[in-house]
DNA sequence: ATTATCTATAGATCTATAGATAATGC
DNA sequence: ATTATCTATAGATCTATAGATAATGC
């Protein structure tokens, strides 16, 4: 077994992969533009994934978690509930924001592609309930001292997650439009996370 | 010139490839197909639109329009400021949520492929202009009645457009993990709207 | 002896077109 | 004579696999 070797070969074919995936979506990606990215041959790609289904399969499980986690993460923090939701909802943004274009490939596939949305399911479905009830607890501890107005944890964490992917999805429309410099939309997507953060904050006031 | 005869065919021709099309995504869906749904043999596609990617543009067009009007279309009403935009929120919600599938199918072609993005541009680029600066004059005015608070015309159609498409998007994952009827489902759209425009007009508060 | 890599190819698509035939309009 | 429809097929993919060859580990 020549490990360093084929670790090497398996991870770039996974790699290329994963940026082509997402980049071009599972239909408009062949396994021998994979194995061309990845510098080896197209027959290496189903030997080390059997086939493109299932090497999309293992990726897209991947970039799922990612997609949920970063909204569950930081929640026991010593913040006070207003500062603690802030920083979830930045954390959250700079997450999506790292990933342009995983929520397009999500939604596409799913929407796309029934079987993908099966197997989802079975991996992420159990995740986020208990931290849902924690929140909610957070939630209406803050409403008894009348703080907040009498808010449901899931939908506010849906108006983040909304607000948050929106920002990000809609850009490359955006900037068909608009013709902006990197380093200009840049600032933009700053300034567009505050807003996100405000608006959100605005929304809980009693 | 065999007319009626021939309109039939060309529009279902056009008609199922706007199915399919929504259903599967451009990469998805070949031209033996949309003939087959159809009813006609798999030439006349070509023969009636050329290629399948003209085929494909010309229904990408259309609905792309779609998308936006709904946001721009009843703003001479003789209703005051806040009941009109609660409306126009409302219109919004309804025709994203008629055409459920559309979205996702936008912004993936967008994000998949930049030809397609180039030819929105040249359709629908000119169109929003003079409305975002109809409702910018609105906005101040209500601002000058200390109504509302300061607030930018482009970022608030942005929150609403996103809002809305997120909520009937992201259904499909919803419906994943919770198992909903579908008439319970249209209540929880129902709800999820109300929510929506509530959420919005909060945001508008001084 | 086992694992990694390559070449070559079968078999299944799929798009687009050429060319034949049928249906309509004048 | 023109337009609509069909059959058949060229040519380009693309996935998956079979089988040969090279590289490693014991």
């Amino acid at each position: 077994m020549p490990e360093a070797q084929s670790k090497t070969t398996e991870q770039s074919i996974f790699e290329a992969a994963e940026t082509l995936f997402l980049d071009k979506g599972y239909a408009k990606t062949s396994t021998t533009e994979i194995a061309r990215q990845a510098g080896c041959n197209q027959a290496l790609v189903h030997y080390y994934f059997r086939s493109k289904e299932n090497l999309f399969i293992r990726i897209f499980e991947k970039k799922a978690q990612m997609f949920v986690s970063p909204l569950i993460e930081i929640s026991d923090e010593d913040l006070p509930f207003e500062e603690k939701l802030k920083k979830r909802i930045s954390v959250h943004f700079d997450m999506v924001k790292a990933n342009r274009k995983l929520p397009v490939l999500l939604f596409n596939e799913v929407s796309t592609n029934a079987d993908i949305a099966q197997k989802i399911v079975e991996n992420v479905g159990y995740l986020p309930m208990s931290f849902v009830a924690h929140m909610q607890a957070e939630l209406d501890a803050e409403y008894e001292q009348r703080r907040i107005c009498k808010t449901d944890a899931k939908t506010l964490l849906f108006s983040i997650f909304s607000m948050n992917v929106m920002s990000i999805m809609s850009a490359p429309v955006f900037r068909l439009f608009v013709n902006t410099s990197d380093e200009k939309f840049d600032r933009l997507l700053e300034k567009r996370k505050v807003e996100n953060i405000k608006f959100i904050m605005k929304s809980l006031r009693p």
